[in-house]
DNA sequence: ACACAACGTTCGCGTTGACGAACGCTCCCG
DNA sequence: CGGGAGCGTTCGTCAACGCGAACGTTGTGT
């Protein structure tokens, strides 16, 4: 078959990467998830289209999620410093965003510092369909989540909603800040 | 083939419910991704196997992750005040980690609010592989990071490193808060 | 040195996924 | 009423996935 682009290559990696992790042999993970020890050596030499049942019966045997199999690694140690980092600003100076880590390719979940000032009320259309938005707030106080539903949140508070509904993000105090973790299911 | 426990008809429901979203009709969708409408249809009926190639293709034309179509759906709004929800404690009283969300089966990430207070250095041996650790400081003051390499942080500052190496959460100032989200690669 | 075991690769073969064509169905318009 | 477009399903064909068996290679022990 033609490839279109799919992880082919990615999944031999990930294969190859997280068997020798684990430390076991390919004839071993073979058995181990029921796949004949050929189909493993031919996956890992990226040359095959596997179907669903093999590929999730091996990252049952490896115990790996699913999708570790299918997505390339990321990188390793990373430190952002507060004002440091890709700023989202919002129509309203009082709200900055921050954007601290995102995993493409085909992102799962962006990690933002929000900080905020009273007045300006933040109001998000809908992002795209699948993604949940998770927010702790760090210190001040705020008005989050589905807009005719808000939350007063304090610091320590933690909510979370569909992404993909109208929601606000309305700072009460001075100085409110917050963590946000936009996550595709 | 036998079924080993793959989710094909979680990828039957997925498929559909996506479909149903974005608003395809069975056939638009199979031209976009490149699949024979009558591969889409039995796939939707949950009577087939389908390859990596072919599911990727889907997802393409969808425009959702990977793994949207091979995981179930999950919840929608939640509310976890300061205080509330279940607390883990370290083998030092001055560390309070409070699991804010998981998301099971095959989890992928945990959301925790961490409070420690200064004398108490929590060092956590490495967690399985795969993890990747990010937190994000609220308040205080903590030492942060790879327990050879740890990082001073403080408001606002964030850093991310690999969980399968040793490291530490040092708070070096009273109420200091942390947000910590503890991710499956 | 030889036998043996374990590893990863390669080689036919049966099964099955993916495809295009044809089908029944509903709806819409002339 | 009849034709046509769109929908989702079913059917036959071909390619390819997954399998077990056999192979060459490496390392081990008696």
């Amino acid at each position: 078959m033609e490839h279109r682009g799919a992880p082919l290559d990615v999944i031999a990696r990930s294969l190859r990467r997280e068997r020798e992790r684990v430390g076991l042999s390919l004839s071993e993970l073979a058995k181990r998830a029921g796949v004949a020890k050929s189909t493993l050596s031919q996956l890992e030499s990226a040359s095959g289209n596997p179907s669903v049942e093999t590929l999730w019966a091996l990252s049952v045997a490896l115990d790996v999620p699913f999708s570790r199999l299918v997505e390339p690694p990321r990188p390793r140690v990373q430190v952002i410093r507060a004002g440091e980092g890709p700023a989202v600003y919002s129509e309203h100076a009082e709200y900055v965003a921050t954007l601290l880590a995102s995993c493409p390719p085909h992102a799962r979940r962006d990690i933002y510092l929000i900080t905020a000032e009273p007045g300006g009320k933040r109001e998000s259309l809908p992002h795209s369909p699948g993604v949940v938005e998770h927010v702790v707030l760090c210190s001040g106080e705020a008005l989050i989540g589905p807009t005719e539903d808000p939350v007063r949140l304090t610091p320590g508070d933690y909510i979370s909603y569909p992404g993909d509904l109208p929601h606000i993000f309305e700072a009460l105090v001075p100085g409110t800040s917050a963590c946000l973790i936009s996550e595709h299911v």
